[in-house]
DNA sequence: CTGAAAGCGCTTACAG
DNA sequence: CTGAAAGCGCTTACAG
């Protein structure tokens, strides 16, 4: 069996409460008597039990972290964030699959909530209102990264889709692209989603360009296949398009798929950008411009916040909006 | 404060007991004091408390997995099929990063000992004779997955790495190439990888063929970074080369780049084969020619191992070698 | 079929 | 500075 305080009591002459205070740490002790709860601790090879000091402090040092879909390379830098942060005060991190679903969320919530996790990261999902309820009632801190909540005030990370979606579009009117496309989307067609639609037509508007209908195609998600699929029927139905805006790097490659079947040449033929700016944006042939949000500085900012508050060193609330930048590759040409 | 099983057990005029009973079901109950606990549960949205179900049952149902990078679509696709397979069973899986650092690694070792999760996978890594000891004390259920351990006996979760690499040369030797380069590595030069070295050389030898000095290069990572540069010595040393076979996907996007910047079309002028098959693979330009390993299904194999061996199903044990298959995508021509 | 009691491995007032 | 005792929220023999 595994050895527990009481055997480490026992060896070491004292009683359990001395040996908790020489391992918390924040209570003399004394000098002689903490080298023998040490020595006995390294003797036995004792390892806290950390359930059952959960029991006692109702902290489980645990974060959990849900993602509709976990082997994305956006979940997969968000999570790299989250993870070091979690990491650098002593925490863990579960992470689980919504899949989008309905029940599976419920399920999941549910284990959540029995396992007493301390915080919950909610990311790039609307949070329904059933689920913002439920994790409500339990007192659960919670952030939304990277989607929307139904319940106004729950603290949320995100960058500002509209804006940078204006950017975007802007830089390509910039290096003067008159008849430019969109793919956007997504299952449940997000805020986050519907603003960069919005930035992509303010930014016409403003400069005096107007959007002919049939340039912008709502996709059912965000992955290649959508934009393979998506782009070959944007490419079809619109004439005369020199660039096209994706909103997410995925659905660009699946452009510049679609775009090399109809023996188009990216940037030569077509400019392609992106969104997001994950690894693969610099993997692609040609590197993909596109506009970087940085997902892995707000999965740490999403962690820290949720530390700050369980650790008691300030109260959860406000929204951090995170500022996007145009990295500039080579998938888009001035014209 | 959350209820707990007492406010339950008042509420529905029984003793904690019958509670507890009722919630784990396998327990004769009569139907009315069942249903009157039931309710109570219902009215006052009590949730049952995994902390101190596991003080007691001395399982935490949460299985843990480490990699020396969370955020690449290796782990991701691993971790993906992890945890699907510890959702179905009602586990909750805590992901780590041990950077391959030796402290880091150390340090999650004792989190997760303090934790007492009930089964570890250690991803794509080398398992160290330290570690090894160190979580055979814990007599904590391992298995490594995509990696090797210093301790025999280990279970194991890989492909055949060797028979892989011979496949995938013998395979760019039957397009007629004779002049094929290779790039490989890691930062500690895994087994897996010289394995692939050797699957390498022995396809050459059984096929008459030579492998010329300078055709092979081992590099300090797999990553796309290291693909390129790689890449680029390579193409820059070996004279008429017209494949490269790197050891992962990413590295042989890495080749395509540098290829590129040489002016080299792919595959006309040279054909690149990875291995992996991430879903990066078939977003590449042109889609990249590989070798598949089943990374999802190995973690739900990983993780299916543990859990059986948890509930008692199976003990723990063997090695589980998952065929590989070649890919052909566009990346490999015929000379 | 159900309850009283002990116990899982810790921590924390309360005394001394 | 240190110990005895109670308690965190459950589960499980043991009686009845």
């Amino acid at each position: 069996m595994e050895p527990t305080i009481r055997d480490v009591a026992r060896r070491a002459n004292v009683s359990t409460a001395t040996v908790s205070r020489v391992l918390n740490g924040r209570h003399w002790v004394a000098e002689e008597t903490r080298a023998a709860v040490l020595g006995a601790v390294q003797e036995l090879n004792y390892k806290p039990n950390a359930v059952a000091r959960s029991l006692m402090s109702a902290q489980t040092k645990t974060l959990a972290i849900l993602f509709p879909k976990v082997s994305d390379m956006f979940s997969g830098t968000v999570l790299g964030g989250v993870e070091d942060a979690a990491q650098g005060r002593g925490f863990s991190v579960i992470v689980g699959r919504t899949g989008g679903d309905h029940e599976r969320t419920l399920g999941y919530l549910q284990l959540l909530a029995e396992k007493r996790v301390d915080g919950l990261i909610f990311a790039s999902e609307v949070l329904r209102g059933e689920y913002a309820e439920f994790i409500g009632r339990l007192r659960l801190p919670l952030v939304v990264l990277s989607g929307e909540s139904a319940r106004p005030g729950t603290p949320t990370i995100r960058c500002d889709d509209r804006q940078a979606a204006y950017a975007a579009t802007s830089y390509l009117i910039g290096q003067g692209h008159e008849r430019i496309g969109m793919l956007y989307g997504g299952p449940h067609e997000t805020p986050e989603q519907s603003s960069r639609l919005s930035g992509f037509h303010e930014a016409h508007r403003d400069h005096g360009l107007v959007v002919e209908p049939g340039r912008v195609l709502c996709l059912g998600g965000f992955a290649f296949r959508d934009g393979q699929t998506g782009g070959a029927a944007l490419l079809g139905q619109a004439q005369g398009l020199t660039a096209v805006f994706a909103s997410s790097d995925e659905l660009a490659l699946g452009v510049m798929s679609a775009a090399f079947k109809r023996g188009l040449r990216v940037p030569d033929d077509l400019s392609v950008m992106g969104f997001d700016d994950l690894p693969l944006a610099e993997m692609s042939l040609p590197p993909l411009t596109t506009v970087r949000q940085p997902l892995y500085g707000m999965g740490r900012r999403a962690a820290t916040m949720l530390l700050d508050h369980i650790q008691g060193v300030q109260p959860l609330g406000g929204h951090a909006i995170f500022p996007t930048t145009i990295v500039e590759r080579q998938s888009v040409r001035r014209v």
